[in-house]
DNA sequence: GTAATTTCTTGAACTACTTCAAGAGTATTG
DNA sequence: CAATACTCTTGAAGTAGTTCAAGAAATTAC
């Protein structure tokens, strides 16, 4: 966590201190449930050990994966947090989980003291803005197939996390239909 | 702008005064490349009258939309902005386009002096961020026709102001299939 | 104000992807 | 370690959306 503040903020020791000092520890069971659809979302979650997904439930009760988090990323419904309205998005987690969790108080609390903090949470958010941006792009120019092609090239790591179902959501796809692909690149 | 900027964030009238001064106002005719491609993105642009699409041109040569800005929104390559690196996206004036713009220069000069200035940036982007999640989400879940639907009943103005052409390459259809929406949605 | 260009529509043939059903393989649980 | 429950695969039939070609309608340009 100090070397994530570091990399996108100017901290003094001391405000490094004082940051980490609001955070608390929590500790989940794979499958269990962080956020879900309905609640309020009251913190944001660090993770430091195992990952997460978030996903959406449409009308005919599907499940669409629109994120996974590993270690060292941040998570939560933004949209829930600053507003204290109901989240749209469910976070489970996939593995057994470890994070660092900050309340909406003690956010703002930093947020008011520390400049540095708002620089850093500027940057983030910047950065995740552009890394949607750029995820939209390729679904509007990208076929399943080569989604797919990119995902595995580029994070091989994610296939060894996470099931072929789940990354099927992801990419906006049926299970059956990916395993049709798998067969497609393995020819290749 | 200035009413922009103080429902973002709290500023003094000097700083108001501060920001606005290093903004410079430029003006664009109708299909007017802001942003191109490959070059350097060297400014980020609020526009006061006019509206713009974002556009990126895949492999075969085909645009796909990204988005729309009107009045009173900001717009720019910001991931070509913030690193100095190439454009990925397009920006080109829809209708004739008068925009405050600011230099990165001027930006980061702002964001050292003006703490109020990044609180303000970091909730734009937030929001950004939030709002693009929610277009993934719903990429994910709604079919063309969903899309289409919603994009009428939530922005109507929206269509006063962009050919369907447009419409039909930001929603990820061709127009072909937009005009086959259109005489199925007309019938309702 | 007419020519030139662009946008929108229509229809027929096609492709990417889905749905449903069923079976094999792999984890999870008591 | 057997029972149960997921995950992944296969195939056949179906649907959402594309492509291409061509014409009508609307805008733009000289």
């Amino acid at each position: 966590m100090k070397s994530h503040l570091l990399t996108y903020s100017d901290f003094t020791e001391e405000e490094i201190a004082q940051v980490l000092y609001h955070f608390e520890e929590k500790r989940f069971k794979k499958k269990d449930f962080i956020i879900r659809t309905g609640q309020i979302d009251r913190y944001q979650y660090f993770i430091s050990h195992g990952c997460v997904r978030g996903y959406i439930v449409d009308y005919n009760g599907k499940e669409h994966n629109i994120a996974f988090r590993f270690e060292e990323f941040w998570f939560g419904d933004m949209e829930s947090f600053t507003n204290n309205t109901k989240a749209h998005y469910n976070y489970q987690a996939l593995e057994d989980l470890t994070v660092l969790a900050i309340s909406k108080t003690n956010w703002d609390k930093i947020s008011n003291e520390i400049p540095a903090f708002v620089e850093y949470s500027r940057n983030l958010f910047r950065n995740a803005m552009i890394s949607q941006q750029n995820r939209i792009a390729k679904h509007l120019m990208q076929t399943a197939e080569q989604r797919y092609e990119q995902l595995i090239t580029e994070h091989p790591h994610v296939l060894q996390r996470i099931s072929l179902k789940n990354i099927a959501s992801y990419l906006g796809v049926t299970p059956e239909f990916i395993s049709i692909l798998r067969k497609k690149v393995a020819k290749k």
